[in-house]
RNA sequence: GCCCCCAUCGUCUAGAGGCCUAGGACGCCACCCUUUCAAGGUGGAGAUCAGGGGUUCGAAUCCCCUUGGGGGUACCA
C-alpha cells in the first residue's frame, strides 16, 4: 500500500473560511499521521469570482495556522512546487480539454446546444408537474448531421456527461456504505460550459485522478455529489479514491455555518487575537475526538492521535465561548517573549486607532506579563486590560469614581488621604509591598473597608473598575502619574460637589 | 418535491451488548481563595441516550418504523 495522498482544494472566491480551514487541517493531520503527502490545489475555474486577493488570504491564513503542504503553490501568484503540477486549475485547461476529447470520442459525453431559456422552461415545467428537476436529454441523441447543423447556428455547445442508469455504491470512511441510484442525479450533467471552461465536478475528478489522490477528505456537503465523481473516475479509467465526508460546522441554529449567521473568516479570528494553537486545537476537536478525555493538544500531539474512525457523523455547532476558553488556555502556555511578540501588534493597532497615545516597547510589556496573562481571553483584550498605562490624559467618570458603598464626600476624603499616604511611602521606594500596608492602615484608622478605598483609588488611576491587582498597577503607572491621576480625580470630585 | 446523511446534558463530546444508577469539557449556579477582574480549587444543577417497536438473559450501543434536523438537487465551488 502506497502512502496516502490527500489534498485541500480551496476556491479563491472568498476569504479563508473556517470550514475550509478545518477540512485542510483534517487532511494535513491525516497525512502527517500516516506519513502521506498533503497537497494544495487552487480551484480557480470560477473566473468571475476568483481573485488574487482571496488567494493570498487563503494561503496566508493556512500558513498562519501552521498548516503546511508538501505540494502546491506556497504564495499567491507564486511558483508551484511538486511533481504533479501545475496546481492551479486555470493552468490545467489543456488536461481537461484532453479528458473531454477522450470522453467525446467514446460517446461518454456529448455536446449540448440547449439555451438557458430552454433549460429554464424545462425546469419550470417539471416544477409545475411536481417532478424533480432533471435534464430532459434533448441533445443526448442528436445525430452527427444535427450537431453540425446546430453548431453552425453560432451557439457554442456545452458538454454533458452521460449518466448511466445504475446504483452507485461506495464505502465512506466515516459513514460506511452509501448507495445512490443515478436516476436521482438530475440527468446528464454539464462538465464544460459553452465558453469552454470546465466545471467543478469534472475538474475535481480529472485532477484528483492525475494527482493520484488516494483519500478525498471533504465536507459532507459533497456527499450527494460523490456518485457523479465516481462515475467520472470510472469513465476516465482511473481507480476511485477512498471518500471520507466530514460533518459540517453549524451556526447556532444548526444550519450550515455561514457568514450571515456566524463569523466565518479566519482573518477575523486572527484580528481579534485568537492564536493558532487554540484555533487548531479547537477545530480539530470539532467533529473529531481522541477517544479519550484529553483536550488541550498541540498540532503534533493531535497528528500523533488522528484517525478517521473517531470522526463524528453529525454536524457540530461552532461554540465561540469554548474557543475563547481554549484560547486562554493556550495564551497561558505561551513563553514570555513569544506572548510579548504576539501582543505588540494589537497594542500598535490600539495606538493607530487612537485608543492609546503610544505603543509600548517589548520590555515594557514583558514586565507586565505576570499581571495580565491569566486575564487575556484573546490577545485583542490587552488594550482594554492595561491600555490606561499609555493614555496621556485619563478622564475618570465621577459616577464610577464613587465605590458602591460610598458617597462622593467619603470618596473625596478617601482619595485625599490616600494621596498623602502614597506620596509619603512612595518617596522611599515605589513598590507594591511598600504601598499596601500603609493604605490598609489608613482604611482601618478611618473605619473604611480596605476594598472600598482600593476601589476608589483603582478607578481614579485607571478609569475602570476591573483591572489587574491594584498595587502592581500603581507601580506600573509610576509615582508621578499615580499622584497626578489622584489629583485629577480629586479635582473632578470637588468640581462635581460644587 | 425528490435523493442522501444524521440524531447522547444548552454546546463540543466519551461510549463500538453487560465496566453506564451514562463519563469529561465549555457555559451556568454556589462555595473557597481574594483589593476589583481574572486564573485556580471544591461542589452542584443539567441527557428517562429523539419516540416507538423488535433482536437478546441483557441495548445508548444491533435491526425496523416514526419524528426531527441537516445537506444535495446550477453552464457555483
Amino acid at each position: 500500500m502506497n502512502p496516502p495522498r490527500v489534498r485541500i482544494a480551496p476556491s479563491p472566491t472568498g476569504p479563508l473560511h473556517i470550514g475550509t480551514a478545518r477540512t485542510a487541517l483534517f487532511n494535513a493531520l491525516y497525512a502527517r499521521h500516516t506519513g502521506g503527502t498533503f497537497l494544495l490545489r487552487l480551484e480557480d475555474t470560477d473566473v468571475a469570482r476568483s481573485t488574487v486577493a482571496f488567494e493570498a488570504d487563503i494561503l496566508e491564513g493556512l500558513h498562519w495556522l501552521g498548516i503546511t503542504w508538501d505540494e502546491g503553490p506556497d504564495a499567491a501568484g507564486g511558483e508551484d512546487n511538486g511533481p504533479y503540477g501545475p496546481y492551479r486549475q486555470m493552468q490545467r485547461l489543456d488536461r481537461y480539454a484532453a479528458a473531454v476529447a477522450g470522453l467525446l470520442e467514446r460517446d461518454l459525453a456529448y455536446p449540448c446546444f440547449c439555451s438557458a431559456e430552454e433549460l429554464d422552461a424545462d425546469r419550470k415545467a417539471q416544477e409545475a408537474a411536481h417532478l424533480p428537476p432533471k435534464y430532459v436529454g434533448r441533445c443526448a441523441t442528436l445525430t452527427a448531421d444535427e450537431r453540425a447543423a446546430r453548431a453552425t447556428g453560432g451557439r457554442p455547445p456545452a458538454i454533458r456527461f452521460r449518466v448511466p442508469a445504475e446504483v452507485v455504491a461506495f464505502d465512506d470512511a466515516v459513514r460506511g456504505r452509501v448507495e445512490i441510484d443515478t436516476s436521482n442525479l438530475g440527468g446528464d450533467f454539464v462538465i464544460v460550459r459553452g465558453d469552454g471552461t470546465p466545471l467543478y465536478h469534472f475538474t475535481v475528478v480529472v485532477d484528483d485522478a492525475a494527482m493520484e489522490i488516494s483519500h478525498v477528505i471533504r465536507g459532507e456537503d459533497h456527499l450527494s455529489n460523490t456518485p457523479k465523481h465516481i462515475l467520472l473516475f470510472r469513465a476516465l479509467g482511473h481507480p476511485e479514491p477512498v471518500f471520507a465526508h466530514l460533518p459540517l460546522i453549524l451556526n447556532p441554529d444548526r444550519t450550515k455555518m455561514s457568514k450571515r449567521k456566524s463569523q466565518t473568516a479566519i482573518s477575523d479570528y486572527i484580528a481579534q487575537g485568537f492564536i493558532r494553537e487554540a484555533l487548531v486545537n479547537y477545530l480539530a476537536l470539532l467533529g473529531w475526538s481522541t477517544g479519550s478525555e484529553e483536550e488541550i493538544l498541540s498540532f503534533d500531539e493531535i497528528a500523533a492521535r488522528f484517525d478517521l474512525d473517531h470522526v463524528q457523523k453529525g454536524g457540530a455547532v461552532f461554540d465561540r465561548e469554548r474557543l475563547e476558553w481554549m484560547n486562554g488556555q493556550w495564551i497561558r502556555r505561551l513563553a514570555d517573549d513569544d506572548l510579548v511578540t504576539r501582543l505588540l501588534p494589537f497594542l500598535e493597532a490600539d495606538h493607530i486607532a487612537g485608543r492609546i497615545d503610544r505603543t509600548p516597547t517589548a520590555d515594557e510589556v514583558q514586565v507586565l506579563l505576570p499581571m495580565i496573562r491569566e486575564r487575556l481571553p484573546t490577545l485583542g483584550a490587552v488594550g482594554d486590560l492595561i491600555g490606561f498605562l499609555w493614555i496621556d490624559r485619563l478622564v475618570a467618570d465621577p459616577a464610577v469614581l464613587v465605590p458602591k458603598r460610598w458617597d462622593p464626600a467619603t470618596t473625596l476624603a478617601g482619595l485625599i488621604a490616600a494621596r498623602a499616604v502614597i506620596a509619603d511611602t512612595g518617596a522611599v521606594s515605589f513598590e507594591a509591598d511598600e504601598l499596601e500596608p500603609p493604605l490598609r492602615e489608613l482604611a482601618e484608622a478611618r473605619g473604611w473597608k480596605a476594598g472600598d478605598l482600593f476601589m476608589a483609588i483603582r478607578v481614579a488611576v485607571t478609569g475602570r473598575t476591573a483591572t489587574p491587582p491594584l498595587f502592581d498597577t500603581l507601580v506600573a503607572l509610576g509615582r508621578e502619574r499615580t499622584l497626578a491621576r489622584l489629583d485629577a480625580a480629586i479635582a473632578t470630585l470637588e468640581g462635581a460637589s460644587r
